[in-house]
DNA sequence: ACGCTAACTGGCCGACCGGTCAATTAAACG
DNA sequence: CGTTTAATTGACCGGTCGGCCAGTTAGCGT
């Protein structure tokens, strides 16, 4: 049991150390991207040396994976925790399931910028990670469908992307749809768009 | 009428020139980005000297605005042309402009990935370029909502918003969602997203 | 034919890049 | 306690960065 916090002024603490760099250099990347971020920049952000950052990250790279792989485990152990609650295959799950995701986009700006710049690099990590969350999501709508609770003439699959695409591209795209004339908030921007997607998945009668 | 594409072999044409930079340019970086692509690549690529960009673009910052005004005047114009073509206000027409504006993004990557890069430094250009386009849209949403072609109880530019992240994000986040078990293809996924989101607009009986 | 303008070149600049290395020093362990 | 291990430092590396500048050269108006 080592004291962390305290720091005895001059005191040693090699995770402590790793957590700051990578803080600083989560903060420096969300907002400028990889190549854009130099090493000295990180080291002074997080107010070390940058040879200490090689000693604990090894490369620039390793660095930026490190970010990337903490944010999105994040992502995954939320996403996870919110597949464990799983309700009835019905309607009303489902629009609760959207606000969720969406709200915590909202509340995750770190994980919605991170994703964008693993989007532009193609970086396939990110998709193979909620894959399992999207096969057990398609799963849990496939039984909805087959209780008669939503629509069945569409793919599983594309309803959850339709969903957390548009989501995930209200967060991301924020800048250039923000001043487009007659644009609510995040919360009447949800409202409409429940509106739609949800009558969307209603069985016809 | 001065010859341009024949260039006898050593002869002076700065548009051409102009527009060989800017082609190299635009090429790497939709590629890699802003920050990750060099002047010297860019020379190489276009097969001129770094000093023959910056006589024509004053500097690396000024190419890569060029750069993007010139994808993202393509993308007006053709917008702009859509929109000309204005039919009745009507759901079939609204269900003809989602896939004209899924094609259009499909048959133009490098739109798609400029915008990305531009959302991710909150350049606002992008958003300002397609105010009036998304203001007439939503004018003509209106008009059909007045009309009981489709639900008035949404707003229209939430509407307009709701499908062109849809579409944008389909195309930007390709590596997230390509391998998702059970993913369809582009058509597949837009017969199913035209689906929920047509169904959505549909007027209550 | 001549001169002017602008396209175009090559060489160079200081700054900074990511990364290495040997040396220092604090903590961990026996 | 001494020894070992690893956290940490600062000096330093070759290379590349964006940009500048002086000079050359082609086209164009007169």
């Amino acid at each position: 049991m080592k004291n962390t916090t305290p720091s005895p002024a001059g005191t040693r603490d090699p995770e402590l150390t790793r957590s700051r760099i990578l803080q600083a250099a989560t903060e420096l990347f969300v907002e400028q991207g990889y190549s854009a971020v130099s090493m000295s920049q990180v080291a002074k952000a997080a107010e070390v040396t940058k040879s200490l950052i090689h000693h604990h990250f090894g490369s620039k790279e390793r660095l930026w994976e490190a970010v990337k792989e903490r944010a999105f485990e994040h992502y995954f152990v939320e996403q996870m925790a919110m597949g464990e609650r799983v309700g009835e295959p019905d309607a009303d799950f489902l629009r609760d399931s959207v606000t969720a995701y969406f709200r915590f986009l909202k509340d995750n700006p770190t994980v919605v910028r991170l994703f964008a710049w693993a989007h532009l690099e193609e970086d396939a990590a990110c998709g193979e990670m909620d894959r399992s969350l999207v096969e057990a999501g398609a799963k849990w709508i496939r039984q909805a469908q087959q209780r008669g609770a939503l629509r069945d003439d569409v793919n599983p699959t594309h309803v959850i992307a339709s969903f957390v695409m548009t989501c995930t591209q209200w967060f991301e795209a924020r800048s250039h749809h923000a001043h487009w004339p007659g644009i609510g908030d995040d919360e009447a921007f949800l409202e409409d768009y429940l509106k739609i997607f949800m009558e969307g998945m209603t069985p016809r009668q």
